[in-house]
DNA sequence: AGAAAGTGTCGAAGCGCTTCGACAACCTAT
DNA sequence: ATAGGTTGTCGAAGCGCTTCGACACTTTCT
C-alpha cells in the first residue's frame, strides 16, 4: 500500500505539501504540485480511507436506508438508490446500505461512530422512531417522504395530496362522476406511510368540491386480491367509471380483469395511475399516469446533503408537484359521450 | 463524540484493557468486563469506524457494485442487494453501494483505499474489465454472474445452461415440438452478460437431443416490442405451441397479446419464464417457471466473502441448480391431448 | 529603504483505535 | 519451597492522514 509519506519522498515535499496539493486548502506553486501529482500517478497512490476519516473526522459517506420489504414500489426504491449512489459520486462521496432492519439502531451506530456524515432515509413512517434521534444529532439528513411532524427536519417527497386532487380533476373533466381508488395493501396503511393517505386526502377532498363520489379499497397486488377488490368496487358501485390506482403491482390485474369483464378501456372505464413512467408506458394500455420522480428525489437528497456539510443549506420540506401525463387509459365517462 | 480512553477512565482501567473487552481477543475477568460494559452503556458509547479502520487496516465494510441500467431485472437485484445488506449485518459488515458507472476505477479505488475489505460484483460481463483487476489485488471478492474465464475467482449464480435444459425438458414432456424463446433485450447480448447467452445454449443442446425445434427471439420489454416479436414467431413457425421466456417485463404482454389472439395459456400454448417467484405468482396466468433465487446468491456472497476473510474459504464457482415449479401456465400439447 | 502583507513549504502534534511486549499476581507441579 | 506456566492488565508505539503554527522568502506600499 502506497502512503502520502512515500510520495511525498518520491516528490522531494514533506508530507503536509502532499495533502495540501491533494486538498487544496493551501496554495502549492504550480511546479511543485505539478511533481506532486506525477509522483501520485507514478506510484498509483490512494489515500487511505481510515486515516483520512480519522484525521478530519470526515468519512465521506452518505448512509442510505432504504427499507426491507420488498413489497412495494421496488422499481421506485432502486431507481433512487441509483440516483443517490451516482449523484453522491459526483460529489466525492460514496454510499453506505442499510436496511430498515435495524431501525433506530442502525441510526445511532452510524452516527456515533462516524461511519457516515449525513444520511437519508426512505420509507418514513407519521410518527418515525427515527425522527427523534435525527433532531438529536448534528449530522445533516434528509428524508425521503414526509411524517406528521417536520420540524427540525429536511424532506423531499412527491406532493401526494396534490397528485390525488390531479387524478381526480382529470376524471372530473372528462365528465366521471363515481370514482374507485385502489389503494396501496392494506399493511401500508397500518404501518402509517404517509403517502397512501395523503393521497386519498388529496384525492377526496377535492373530489368534494367537485362533487364527486369516491370509494377506496385497499389492495394487494396481484390477480387473486384484485378480483376480490373489483367485484366488491362494482357490487357497491356499479356506475363507476374512474379509477385511480396507486399500487403498481395492481395495475396489470385491474386491466386484465377489466378487460376480462367486457369493460373497455377507455370508453367504458377510464384508469388514472400513480407509478413511475415505464410502468405506465409499458402496461396492455398505456396509462395516463402521475409520475414517481425517483431521480429528482434522490438526486435532491444527495444535494441538499452535500449543502448542508458545506455550511450551506438549511432545512425545508420540498414537496415536487405532481405532473400528468395523459395517454390512452382516459377517455371521457360513457354517459357524457 | 465517547472515545474509548473515556470509557477506561469512566471504568477504572486502561484503554487497552477495553478494547480487548470490545474485541475478546484477550482473556478479562468477568468482573472487569462487566465494570467496563456498564460503563460502555452508561456513556453511549460506539467506537470510532474511521480510527478502528486505520488501526486494524480493517474497514468491515463489503462493496457491492450493481449495474447502472435498470433496464433489466431490477426486482432481483434489489433483493440480492437487500440480501447481501441484511447478511453482511448479521456478521458485524456494512455494504458500501457502488454503482458500475465508474467501472474498473471504482475497483481501484475501492481496493486501493481500504474503503472496504471486499467486494460483491454484479452484472458480470463474460470479459468483464473488472477482472484482472480482482486477480491482481488479494481482497477478497465474489462475483454474482459468471465470466468467460473463472480461473482465481470466485463465482455465484443459477446455473442457467441447466436452467435453459430444464424448461425445454418440461416442455417436452408435455409434447410440445416447437418452441419459441422469448430472449433478454438485444442490448443484454451485446453487451455479453453471460446468463442470457448460457440459457440459450442450455435450452438449444437439450432441444436438440430431445429434436425439438427452437426459435429464439430477442424482445425488448413491453407490448409493442412483444407484439412485433410475436408476430414474426408466427409468421415464421406458426406451429410453435410451447414459449420460454426469460425477459420479465415481457411476461404480461406476453400472456395478454396470446389471451387477445384467441390463445388459451395452457390448453393452446404453454409458457415457462425464468423469473422471480413473485414475479410468477402474480402474473394473469399462474406461471410455470424457474425462480430466480436472489436471496440465496446474495447469501451465499456474503458468507463466502466472511469466510474468506476469516481465513476460511477458497475460490470456487458455485452454481445452484435450477427448480422448475409447475404451476398454471403449461399443459400438455394440444395435438397431444 | 523599511515595514507590512502575502506565498509556499515544512515540522510536529494528534485524531481514536489496535496490538505487542512486559509484568505482576496467581496457580500448579515437582 | 521453587521453577514454570497461566491469567489479567497496562503502557507505549504506531496506523496514515490533516492541520496548525512557524518560517523563509518575495512582493507591495509608503
Amino acid at each position: 500500500m502506497v502512503t502520502l509519506a512515500e510520495v511525498a519522498q518520491h516528490a522531494g515535499v514533506s508530507a503536509s505539501t502532499v495533502s495540501y496539493v491533494l486538498s487544496g486548502k493551501r496554495s502549492i506553486s504550480g511546479a511543485t504540485r505539478q511533481r506532486v501529482e506525477q509522483s501520485i500517478r507514478e506510484l498509483g497512490y490512494h489515500p487511505n480511507a481510515g486515516a483520512r476519516a480519522l484525521a478530519s473526522s470526515k468519512s465521506n459517506i452518505i448512509a442510505l436506508m432504504v427499507p426491507l420489504r420488498t413489497d412495494m414500489y421496488v422499481p421506485v426504491m432502486m431507481e433512487i438508490a441509483i440516483a443517490v449512489a451516482t449523484t453522491a459520486r459526483l460529489h466525492g462521496y460514496d454510499v453506505l446500505l442499510l436496511t430498515g432492519e435495524e431501525g433506530p439502531d442502525a441510526v445511532r451506530r452510524v452516527t456515533g461512530s462516524g461511519l457516515a456524515d449525513a444520511m437519508i432515509l426512505m420509507d418514513v413512517e407519521l410518527a418515525d422512531e427515527r425522527l427523534p434521534l435525527l433532531r438529536g444529532t448534528d449530522q445533516p439528513s434528509v428524508l425521503i417522504g414526509l411524517p406528521a411532524d417536520t420540524t427540525g427536519l429536511t424532506c423531499v417527497d412527491l406532493d401526494f395530496g396534490a397528485t390525488g386532487a390531479l387524478c381526480v380533476e382529470h376524471l372530473a373533466k372528462l365528465g366521471h362522476q363515481d370514482i374507485a381508488v385502489i389503494g396501496e395493501a392494506p399493511a401500508v396503511y397500518e404501518r402509517h406511510t404517509g403517502f397512501a393517505e395523503r393521497t386519498l386526502d388529496g384525492l377526496r377532498s377535492r373530489a368534494r368540491e367537485l362533487g364527486l363520489r369516491v370509494l377506496h379499497r385497499p389492495c394487494e397486488g396481484g390477480y387473486d386480491a384484485m378480483t376480490m377488490t373489483l367485484a366488491r368496487i362494482f357490487d357497491e358501485r356499479p356506475g363507476t367509471t374512474g379509477f385511480v390506482v396507486q399500487n403498481e403491482s395492481a395495475v396489470e390485474p385491474l386491466l386484465a380483469l377489466l378487460r376480462q369483464q367486457g369493460r373497455a378501456v377507455p370508453e367504458d372505464v377510464s384508469v388514472v395511475a400513480v407509478c413511475p413512467d415505464q410502468v405506465a408506458t409499458q402496461a396492455s394500455v398505456r396509462l395516463t399516469s402521475v409520475a414517481i420522480p425517483a431521480q429528482e428525489m434522490g438526486r435532491y437528497a444527495v444535494e441538499h446533503l452535500v449543502a448542508k456539510l458545506d455550511g450551506r443549506g438549511s432545512d425545508e420540506v420540498v414537496l415536487i408537484s405532481p405532473e400528468l401525463t395523459v395517454r390512452a387509459s382516459t377517455g371521457p365517462a360513457p354517459s357524457a359521450s
